[in-house]
DNA sequence: ATTATCTATAGATCTATAGATAATGC
DNA sequence: ATTATCTATAGATCTATAGATAATGC
């Protein structure tokens, strides 16, 4: 039993994710894919029939990612609210940097592929429901004893993923029009990410 | 002189950015271009010899819109600091709303033709940098009157890109987190706008 | 016997161009 | 004469599969 044999799969699917990730459906090819995975080209479709099925494969992957990273720490953290808001906005940034790829990977997906975004996400949706309402239910207490604002919390997460997310896009854009080298990117990105948490702290007042 | 000898070239380039700007580099196909159209496939080789060079055309297209559109009714419009930033925010959305697919677009190729990007900004870059300049200016002048907190232009704009350019790329996303249902995306988007401009009111405060 | 792998190639698709023909402007 | 257009096709590229062969597990 030659650890190669459940290898094969899983090296073809990281291929993928790489290949996908980078050049999205329409530019990634399966012949590529098998090259930087090591295999003959024949291989993956014996494993995944079609390049879409392998699309899909990839895409899930990187959906269960993208939906909680932002309220678990919200939910699990110590500390008050405010604190954990900080906490949540902080940890769902640092993981970006970690997966800076992520972001254009989904969002190019949603657009050219509705479906399989909404299939994806109604699967993840009742656990992140259940979390939303809990942490509202936390806010409006803090609301109550005058901590903070009355807090929308849907709307506040939108607003944490725009502002914690679009500069993963836009980062080159942003820095040209901040007058920043590009070499300075990582130091560009933490002023974006305290930028950040300033500005939802300011809004939650 | 029949129209149509002028109009071909630019039959060609608006179904062009069309189909780039719904299928992107790779998934665009220059037939189906042409068919748009209304001419034969050769005629879109005569015209601009390949696909390459076409797509440069329509990119170049629609990064003259990408840049300015925020400052200058900040740097235009009448009355306060404050109130011109919020008519900015206003006018920037009301433009996405007019151009969705933007956004996707310009960061998708943002992403898989850095060059191409660096060339066009580079262009649009002198004339930005001094309205800038000018609006930072006045907030400096409004924040020792007293109006406004010290503000960071640059950083501002930021965020104003963040928070309004991001829900034309994951609307579908975040109306499941906020539980609006696909049909009343408008309303949806009419309520983001209000938020941005909210959110960015309390964070020059 | 079943599962995994390889070689070779079919078949589809797509960009680009060659070469002929029609339209236009001088 | 030059410019614009068409037909036809070359040539490249890419996905997918057929069919043979090797490895594995019972």
């Amino acid at each position: 039993m030659d650890k190669s044999e459940k290898d094969t799969e899983q090296r073809i699917l990281e291929a993928a994710i790489k290949e996908f990730s980078l050049k999205g459906f329409d530019g990634a090819r399966t012949a590529s894919i098998a090259a930087e995975a090591g295999v003959t080209h024949a291989m993956l479709h014996y494993y995944f029939r079609t390049k879409e099925k392998l699309f899909e494969c990839v895409f899930k992957d990187k959906m269960q990612y993208v939906l909680d990273m932002v309220l678990v720490p919200i939910v699990r953290a110590e500390g008050s609210i405010k604190e954990r808001i900080c906490k949540g906005i902080e940890a769902h940034f640092d993981f970006l940097m970690a997966n800076k790829d992520l972001p254009l990977f989904v969002f190019t997906t949603l657009h050219s592929r509705p479906e399989m975004f909404r299939e994806a996400v109604n699967g993840l949706a009742p656990v992140f429901r259940e979390q939303l309402k809990e942490v509202q239910c936390e806010c409006d207490k803090a609301h109550e004893a005058g901590e903070i604002g009355r807090v929308d919390v849907p709307m506040l997460l939108c607003d944490i993923a725009c502002l914690n997310v679009f500069p993963f896009l836009a980062s080159p854009m942003m820095m040209v029009v901040a007058g920043y080298p590009q070499e300075r990117y990582g130091e560009f990105m933490e002023m974006r990410k305290r930028e950040t948490v300033e500005t939802i702290l300011k809004r939650i007042q």
